[in-house]
DNA sequence: AGATAAACGAGACGGTACGTCCAGTCTTAAG
DNA sequence: CTTAAGACTGGACGTACCGTCTCGTTTATCT
């Protein structure tokens, strides 16, 4: 049922080199440093290539380190606790890599500035991560831990905020047992707001 | 004991003129919008005088959006659930401005790339807020509502991240009562953490 | 005796629609606005198909503006003015014509730019033009109107320079009797000449 | 009478550098492959002092090449034929020089394309031209030489056509005594055109 | 009839230049 | 010595266009 696709089909391998650019780039330059003409030339691309893909370097960067694959479901383990640990594992491991952790903050600033940016960036950022935590949710009040689902804004905004607060605005490194650590403490949090 | 100071003296006002000009202009067009030059112009005053003051224009922002009448010490309730109340309206209101709001994306990506400028700011905003944190958990101890003091960063960054998420990432309005409905579950994640 | 030519033959036709789009373009928005694209597009044609035919932009339109037809042979009217009021119709036809009008600045700049390309135009253009020349002068030659053969190079520089420099450098339009105007004048400066 | 004039003045030799930076690279690479950025860098200079001058490349371009004292007035021969003479030079050495050879159809094509610089090309090139024309003329027929004055545009175009085409379209070397060689032939054309 | 070979429309590709914008620095004349 | 005005360097951004290349498809000729 597709259509048939006339033109040249794009190259395969672009976005993925693309990708790996922006990668490499951010984690030794950082945001600001990484040029669009530099990725496009790490990746052996024209600058054209990169904009007929992306409206804007902020696009391509949000792309590139939030893509899809980069955000497994996080495991189903049987307790609301075990749950937020998986979880805040996952929003950890997606704001702290050498990419990422460069890209956030410069990031998130262009993304503010761009409305119709923004938009994608709730729908798919911030809307996959509120799907997993309404399922954990769910399944906590079905196997009896919480007497009812709380807002699950007011929960993401818990297990999201700490993470990026302790990485990006406290700049404190994430110690091992990070996850785990925190997991006790913001269950109990996600129960009182029921 | 101040030197006789020869020239003419530092036109008054220039400062606050200044501050204000970036208030105004964070609240219409954002930080990235918001250009040096524009600042200045509103201002009624030409750059050098701004370049004189701060260093750059990050600096000047944070110094106009964080000064320091803005965080005045949260109130001592008598209970930990209160104090940390105190203090998550405190954050709200230094994070929730119409200024602080446009400015704080831009700003922390900035603040992330100038490592000079990062330790001002650890210094300066985060410092400040720590020392709240670290009074608000030492009268809890006292009072026996907690065993043991919990690691201040932990604590730090549950009530800061929770609310810069809820604002800057999810980009939800706060609703009325946000402090004190959000009071009630981090207290409880403190008592875990101890 | 040309070799039978395997392969799907070229679609007749495909060379006058772009010739056609050439001109209307040009037209419309001059050289430099009329993209490669915009020609094939409006031809309805592929952009490999035009440089299948022509190696480069400037090649089309020169082939588009300059083609054969264009260039009758000026009238043997028995007197060297009248001949020369022949040629100047002649060269004037070829330079101000709404598509040849705008074309031929940018043309030039490109010509020149590529000295392949200038063999190309010498031989096409100018040659051309030079052969009525020498075949014109030489009848003046053989009616006793010059005593000899005057240089014809200098005799195409007066005559081809005169009008491009009316049309284009002075950019003023060409009034009635434009060239018949300028017969006489130009041609007591090729008996100067002899 | 000139207003105090605020603000950091212009440089002195910023435009004297950019216009040597143009002739070298005109005279070194042609107009289309001297780009703005190689003509500021040259002349060790921001783009951004270039714009602030001049609104395009093709207006910094013509005012490197077609500056005021590049083209002095020729001299009083006292004579039609020894002024006319002394015009070709004039206007040979504006279209001859190692610069303005390579400069000047990429400039005509530019010029052409934006109509508010072709005004001031219009103005500028041609009107000075003009003018002495004008003089040369009036002086002839003050002398006897010319019964009455020929239409100036006709002139205009038959004198600076000539060496035009000459150069940019046959192009051909000038030969030693151009100017020369070619003031009877058109000085005989003026007298024909009164 | 089937295979071969070239041309076709569409459009992606690398490369390169343009003109715009802004941060941070520097220079002047005035106070 | 500070001020307002504004020119300066440097460098990134996003746009545009050229000439090339690659699809899937069509059309003629050769086997």
């Amino acid at each position: 049922m597709t259509s048939p696709r006339r033109g040249r089909p794009r190259t395969t391998g672009i976005d993925d080199a693309l990708r790996a650019a922006v990668h490499e780039l951010l984690a030794e330059s950082g945001y600001q440093k990484s040029t669009v003409d530099m990725i496009a030339a790490r990746a052996g691309v024209g600058k054209a290539a990169v904009y007929r893909r992306w409206r804007s370097k902020a696009e391509l960067v949000f792309a590139a380190v939030v893509h899809d694959e980069s955000l497994p479901p996080p495991p189903e383990t049987g307790s609301l606790r075990g749950d937020v640990a998986g979880v805040l594992a996952v929003i950890q491991s997606s704001l702290d890599g050498p990419a990422a952790a460069s890209a956030l903050p410069g990031l998130l600033a262009d993304v503010r500035a761009d409305a119709e940016l923004a938009e994608r960036f709730g729908a798919q950022f911030v809307g996959r991560q509120r799907d997993y935590l309404v399922r954990m949710l769910d399944r906590a009040v079905a196997r009896g831990e919480l007497a009812a689902r709380p807002d699950p804004a007011a929960v993401h905004a818990i297990l999201l905020g700490t993470v990026f607060a302790w990485l990006h605005m406290l700049r404190e490194p994430a110690p091992a047992g990070f996850a785990d650590r925190l997991a006790g403490p913001l269950t109990a949090a996600l129960r009182e707001l029921a």
